[in-house]
DNA sequence: GCTACGAGAAGTGTATACAATTTCAGGGAT
DNA sequence: ATCCCTGAAATTGTATACACTTCTCGTAGC
């Protein structure tokens, strides 16, 4: 169970980034988290380099890191991206389902539902992004699932900010769609909806306007972590 | 032009890996780095780090550092998501080439050309990948060419591993049916020319087998760093 | 009242020290 | 000859020290 340190500060800012614990534009400091985790600064400057790797943060030289506001311009070509990727996907998907890994998606989708229902956001578009992931390792294709997440927690930052809980309602509705196209052997259907479903969820968030990040105070969210 | 201590780190390391100037399954030693570079071993771990997550090198716990040996089956897997990615990705930049960006792209072929005439390896690997990467940043998508760099670079390790001069030459040649294609505007036979074209340059490699990797001696190769 | 400035505090960047682990050579037993 | 044990050397993992940069805030000057 216990990872190398260093990997466990990363997944816990990770989590805490991704469920808007700690806003964008935070400013975090080496020596505050190093005191937390009760660990020296060189493992938090280690989990820091590697954040900023996976884009969750910002390192700007000498002056700190600061958790990623990406822009809604940016977010726009991240979908993009997952537009190009998962259309694909979701046919090579089709062509090669079986029963089994049909069930496991009206699972999760099941899943998604009960969350989406409970209110609770950070756990939701935890589930809602987790869909796309399963997809791709039932393929079997370790590589595209591990892009796939790297590319989903990237921006789950802004969706967080901008997805209200009917706009989550309408993607769980979405998923179930697909996975009924796919259980159907209808591979152009699953296809179209998929894509539908991602310009949907960028839809969404271009309507509003990017707010600038409040510099809420740390103290408070690090008990948290 | 001097760029972070640490980013020049992982530059050196990058192209030496990628130039095969060190061998897959070489380990690297964090002192015998930190002395080339005339750094103390912290800039050495951070920039071993950040390979690590490119996938360059492998980090084995408190074993060490060593350049990455991607199986065959890796090397499939991230081909598959080259064809999953580009080929949407031809797609795209067909429904909106501009003749200025077609001509880059001529450019680009030309350059490749020359560099499979002179059988410099290196030198053509790395423009046979950026061609790729030239695409998407005409596209204006950064997001897509970042991403695209990274598994290009992934597997060049293979690519040069396997790839014969001939394979080089065709590769070109179909570089440069495809820009024929987009700029015809034939979006459809350039989508299908680049995805014929990412099978193709997979299929050579999985002719072969995989080799284990030889434990070069390192004293020389970090002259060329 | 507002801006400019500077000293001290806070924070980051790099090197070094030390502990913990792995590697490897040598020697003895089977 | 082979295997296994043992201990020294090499190497990695983590903490700490210190130099240098940036930030904070009170004060002086206008």
């Amino acid at each position: 169970m216990e990872v190398s340190t260093t990997q466990h500060i990363v997944q816990a800012l990770t989590k805490a980034i991704v469920a808007h614990r700690l806003a964008p534009g935070v400013k975090l400091v080496e020596q505050k988290l190093a005191d937390h985790f009760g660990v020296s600064r060189t493992l938090v400057r280690q989990a820091l380099y590697q954040l900023e790797n996976q884009r969750l943060i910002v390192l700007e030289p000498a002056r700190g890191a600061f958790v990623a506001s990406p822009s809604i311009q940016e977010a726009g070509q991240v979908f993009e991206v997952r537009r190009m990727l998962e259309a694909q996907m979701t046919r090579h998907f089709a062509a090669q389902a079986t029963p089994a890994q049909i069930k496991t998606l009206r699972e999760h989708v099941i899943q998604e539902k009960a969350a989406v229902a409970s209110g609770d956001a950070p756990g939701r578009i935890e589930l809602l992004g987790d869909f796309h992931v399963r997809m791709a390792e039932l393929m079997g294709n370790a590589v595209l699932a591990e892009l796939l997440s790297d590319l989903i927690s990237r921006c789950a930052l802004i969706t967080l900010m901008y997805q209200s809980s009917d706009a989550a309602q309408v993607s769980n509705e979405e998923h179930s769609a697909i996975v009924e196209a796919l259980a159907r052997g209808d591979a152009d259907k699953a296809v179209a909806l998929m894509d539908a479903h991602l310009s949907q969820v960028l839809g969404n968030l271009q309507l509003e306007e990017h707010r600038p990040a409040v510099n809420a105070e740390l103290a408070s969210t690090f008990a948290g972590l």
